[in-house]
DNA sequence: TCTGGGGTCCTAGGACCC
DNA sequence: TCTGGGGTCCTAGGACCC
């Protein structure tokens, strides 16, 4: 949990596409796009020719004819990430994961057990040819949004390290865009201002970004062009949500057939959560429109549940809500999401009643509040002595 | 160029409590 | 009776990421 520095940000190269190449030889050295309507993946080959991810398959293919058309393999996506972060975790237990293909690690402690970072790095590009075999980019820095940031420069199959003395002269020619958190919007407000580059973020004060961008978003641009990330490397984080959605098309739906959408949406996550052994309080429920705008409506119930017809029941409240806004507007995707997630199995703490001297019962439930949150102090018991009764402290 | 499926975090207002 | 300040939770929306 320590940010002994250098982290390594490895990120996994057009993985879909590259799964498909490692999986079919006929498929190397070609354009490949991996989709279905729209593209999820795209070979640096078809990349050079200007397919981007969430292009339509259409669009890609007047771009690039040649290009090979692969439906996505979920399972040998999933499959290969986990061998890829087992080579991880043989390197350094500190390794957080960002998503499907990319993690950093905390290589601080292994100096004189595995080398320099860039060492490390090295060795680990290749066991994850060697043992996977699929090209990986890593950068290697002081902090997290550095080490990403070099990634992304150094992709594809590449190994880029910034050195501690290097960090501003690297970092400062670079376009705003490249920044992480950084999309099209903020982009754009930066563009208003004559803000284009990394060095002309850091000439700004902190207030001025704050006004244009935000409490949080001017605070953390101003950080992160001035190389200020003390984030950690933080291993074993958890999920917050869990959704699943569907698109449409713009065909109208009738009541009945949103109903079943929403059915088969709640019972896929409800299997979810269930194998994940956790369970969620608030059901979302995600609307876009045919005008591409979007909606949530969600609630919140007392009861953590995991139940299909708990979930189901909820769904179909919000959608039976938000009907007049479907009837109006036309919609072509509906998603649920499942979050305020928790363990199914609550915390349980005994505390022996003899003996305590007065007021242990409260500094022992501040003790649980503040290690795990107020949340986990949902249902205290008294217990009495002997066979005493039990007092619910709070109501159930 | 009309756009998939899975996530994270932030903001802001209102309710409610002490 | 009127008042303040602080905290948490819920809801909805938005930006961003892969």
């Amino acid at each position: 949990m320590t940010n002994e520095g250098p982290i390594l940000h490895a990120d996994l190269d057009a993985f879909y596409a590259s799964v498909e190449q490692r999986d079919d030889a006929s498929l190397r050295g070609r354009p490949v796009v991996v989709g279905g309507g729209v593209v999820l993946a795209a070979s640096y080959e078809a990349k050079a020719r200007g397919v981007r991810t969430a292009m339509g398959c259409a669009q890609a293919l007047r771009l690039c004819p040649s290009a090979v058309v692969v439906p996505p393999r979920m399972s040998a996506y999933s499959a290969a990430s986990k061998a890829v972060f087992a080579v991880f975790e043989d390197t350094t237990p500190l390794v957080e994961g960002l998503s499907i293909d990319e993690a950093f690690l905390d290589v601080g402690g292994l100096a004189r057990i595995a080398g320099t970072p860039s060492r490390i790095a090295a060795g680990l590009r290749r066991a994850v040819a060697e043992r996977v075999g699929l090209p990986i980019t890593v950068g290697v820095a002081r902090t997290k949004f550095l080490a990403k940031v070099a990634s992304g420069v150094a992709k594809p199959d590449g190994l880029l390290v910034v050195p501690h003395d290097e960090e501003l002269e690297f970092l400062h020619p670079l376009p705003v865009e490249r920044l992480w958190g950084v999309g099209t919007v903020t982009a754009g407000k930066l563009r208003a201002k004559g803000i284009r580059t990394v060095g002309q973020v850091a000439e700004r004060g902190e207030a001025e970004l704050v006004a244009l961008l935000g409490r949080a978003g001017g605070r953390h641009l101003f950080a992160l062009a001035h190389n200020r990330d003390p984030r950690p490397v933080v291993a074993g984080r958890r999920r917050r949500s869990m959704g699943a959605q569907r698109a449409l098309g713009r065909r109208p739906r009738s009541p009945t057939e949103l109903d079943e959408i929403v059915a088969a949406l709640a019972d896929r996550l409800a299997r979810r959560l269930r194998a994940a052994h956790r369970v969620c309080r608030t059901v979302v429920l995600r609307l876009r429109f045919a005008d591409f705008s979007r909606a949530t409506r969600s609630r919140t119930v007392s009861h953590p549940t995991a139940h299909t017809e708990d979930i189901l029941a909820t769904a179909r409240a919000l959608l039976a809500a938000a009907m007049p806004d479907i009837r109006e507007h036309g919609i072509t995707l509906i998603g649920l999401a499942l979050s305020n997630l928790d363990d199914d199995t609550p915390l349980q703490l005994e505390l022996p009643f003899d003996d305590q001297p007065p007021g242990a019962l409260d500094a022992a439930l501040d003790e649980v509040r503040d290690r795990y949150g107020s949340k986990a102090v949902t249902r205290a018991m008294l217990l009495g002595r002997d066979d005493g009764p039990t007092v619910p402290l709070l109501p159930d």
